[in-house]
DNA sequence: CTTAGGG
DNA sequence: CCCTAAG
């Protein structure tokens, strides 16, 4: 197998983020991983031991990957007019996403909190081969229909011999969506993550109760054993980073995996793209006029040698700090003669029977809030100058010698993740003059948009200019964590939910929390129609499901109520508790 | 800067 | 989602 690895290198919230990316040969795009994913890992990492399980059901996913269809439902837009990258790998993509996606365990609890959880089946394991899952209310056991069948959420849950239809249905039931998996242990592991919320699930045993996995043999805690403690782990990372994704990689077959080392948090994760990943490639491809900032960006620092190709092109080429490893000789990657001192970074793909040379696609920064550029290379001059530099370096050094022992150095100077956070937060006040960036620079480490692509369409206004919107379509595991903020901290505090609960989506602003909170009001008071004739389409949007609707209600009724009878926690802690179903501190990362 | 509300 | 007015 061939494979190259890549470094790009960004600042998220003032944390340097490494990513080294894999790629298979024989198959697409480097796909850098999400920063949300990246930070919905961290979070995941700070909480558990879950470095072997995100290996581990990186494997199993992977195992299953073949079958899948395709995850989203989504239908294939790109089409010849796209790169000449194979419809294979975008399609890889996408079912490795929307695996992945799934894998967020959060919230789990506000989907089953008040609604799910009836004390009546308690004690019993669903009976699946007897018919219907629990009966209810329930869609039939067809997985056609779009509303998922949160009975079977109910109590006590017995996967274990579940059919993969009925497996599917809990699925559905458990993340909002479909899939198309049919690995019955992955769908099992899967549902079970989400349920319980963790990723320490049985690999054997899938009994859940109250969102609690019930273990009923002594399980794997064998496969715990190697990886230890993340430091130590980390340690491993850090300094076999090249062997190490190199078995990872050769464990999951023939598979692109894009995994990243982000040696800041000690912790290594094997990254698909998520959902949103995939849907943006997506985008990507289909929006492919290059955009005005684009356009302005390239126009900044770039020469113009490129600019007789297609703006495509250029985005797609625009990489920085790409480095491509020894294995390049392997032929399938040819670096192209220097085009007026920039290196092209191409891969040779077969098209037709052709060999082609095409550009390697990178991600390429979507920023809206190009603003926070600037702010956040304003580095805290002490801490983060080092780091400022460090970068630059990164990005401009080609070819030197930038290993990871640097990069992890330079990390490790770092703090603990929480003050990283803080740190983050108060970077953006912070006025000094480390000054880097030029937006050459700046640009490939935009925390705010690189890996996020665009869904950038722009609109024209009234007022003769253009705008770009972009659009982003939210996550059911998004939607769960604004409900969650919302009933910790009350709607309206925004930016602390922002803060604090949606640290790791950074591209939702809390101008975007307070308007999804208000298009969830929107849906949620508007009774949900027994059938909702807007079944024409297939996938025009996952509904949200019911349950989340009901408990927008619930703390919009319970919030209209009590306005806000007090400052301070007290009030906080009553909103929780009250109606919605208070929500557990689970991660200790978070306040 | 953060919220709220209109578009 | 964006923009803007208001605290």
């Amino acid at each position: 197998m061939f494979l190259f690895l890549s470094y790009v290198s960004w600042i998220f919230h003032g944390k340097i983020v490494v990513y080294k990316l894999v790629r298979v040969d024989g198959n697409g795009q480097l796909v850098p991983a999400t920063d949300d994913e990246l930070m919905e890992v961290e979070g995941l990492m700070e909480n558990e031991k879950h470095e072997t399980h995100i290996v581990a059901d990186t494997g199993q996913a992977l195992g299953c990957i073949s079958n899948e269809v395709s995850s989203s439902g989504m239908p294939q837009l790109e089409s010849s007019e796209g790169l000449s990258q194979s419809e294979n790998t975008e399609a890889d993509t996408e079912k490795l996403s929307a695996q992945l996606e799934g894998t967020v365990p959060f919230g789990a609890q506000s989907l089953t909190d008040d609604h799910a959880t009836q004390p009546g089946s308690v004690g019993e394991c669903l009976k699946p081969l007897d018919g219907p899952i629990q009966g209810g209310s329930s869609t039939s056991a067809g997985c056609i229909s779009s509303t998922p069948d949160f009975s079977k959420l109910k109590g006590e849950i017995c996967l274990d011999n579940l059919s993969i239809k009925e497996l599917h249905e809990v699925f559905k039931a458990t993340f909002g969506r479909e899939t198309t998996v049919k690995d019955k242990l992955w769908l099992k592991r899967r549902i079970a993550m989400g349920l319980t919320n963790s990723c320490d699930v049985s690999t054997t045993t899938f009994v859940i109760k109250d969102n609690k996995l019930v273990k009923k043999d002594n399980e794997d805690s064998a496969n715990n054993v190697n990886l230890a403690t993340g430091k130590e782990f980390q340690a491993v990372a850090v300094e076999f980073n090249g062997d190490l994704l190199n078995s990872l990689s050769s464990q999951i077959d023939e598979h692109q995996t894009v995994s990243a080392v982000r040696s800041g948090n000690n912790v290594v994760e094997n990254n698909f793209a998520n959902e949103d990943l995939a849907a943006d490639q997506r985008a990507a491809k289909r929006v492919r006029k290059p955009t005005k900032r684009y356009i302005e960006e390239l126009s900044e620092a770039e020469s113009k040698e490129y600019s007789g190709n297609s703006g495509r092109l250029l985005a797609s080429t625009k990489n920085i700090g790409i480095r491509p490893l020894p294995s390049e000789s392997h032929g399938r990657l040819a670096r192209n003669a220097p085009l007026e001192g920039r290196t092209v970074i191409t891969r040779l793909d077969s098209l037709g029977g052709f060999g082609i040379q095409v550009p390697c696609v990178y991600r390429v920064r979507r920023s809206r809030p190009r603003k926070n550029v600037t702010a956040l290379l304003k580095f805290h001059p002490s801490g983060m100058s080092m780091t400022a530099t460090f970068i630059k370096r990164g990005l401009d050094v080609h070819g030197s010698q930038m290993g990871n022992e640097s990069m992890s150095k330079v990390l490790e100077a770092k703090s603990s993740p929480e003050q990283t956070h803080q740190f983050a937060a108060e970077s953006n006040k912070e006025k000094s003059s480390t000054n880097l960036g030029h937006n050459m620079e700046l640009k490939y480490v935009d925390p705010s948009g690189d890996t996020s692509d665009d869904n950038v369409v722009t609109v024209p206004t009234a007022k003769g200019g253009i705008r770009r919107k972009h659009h982003r379509a939210w996550t059911l595991s998004e939607v769960m964590k604004l409900v969650e903020g919302v009933s910790k901290y009350g709607a309206g505090r925004w930016s602390e939910i922002k803060r604090l609960a949606f640290a790791s989506y950074s591209y939702r602003t809390s101008v975007d929390l307070k308007d999804k909170w208000r298009n969830l009001l929107k849906a949620s008071f508007a009774q949900t129609p027994v059938n909702q004739v807007a079944s024409s389409r297939k996938h025009p949007s996952m509904p949200i499901p019911a349950p989340i609707l009901l408990r927008v209600r619930e703390l919009a009724e319970m919030q209209a109520q009590v306005p806000s009878p007090n400052l301070g926690a007290s009030k906080l802690l009553a909103c929780g508790g009250g109606g919605g179903g208070s929500v557990n501190e689970t991660r200790p990362g978070y306040l």
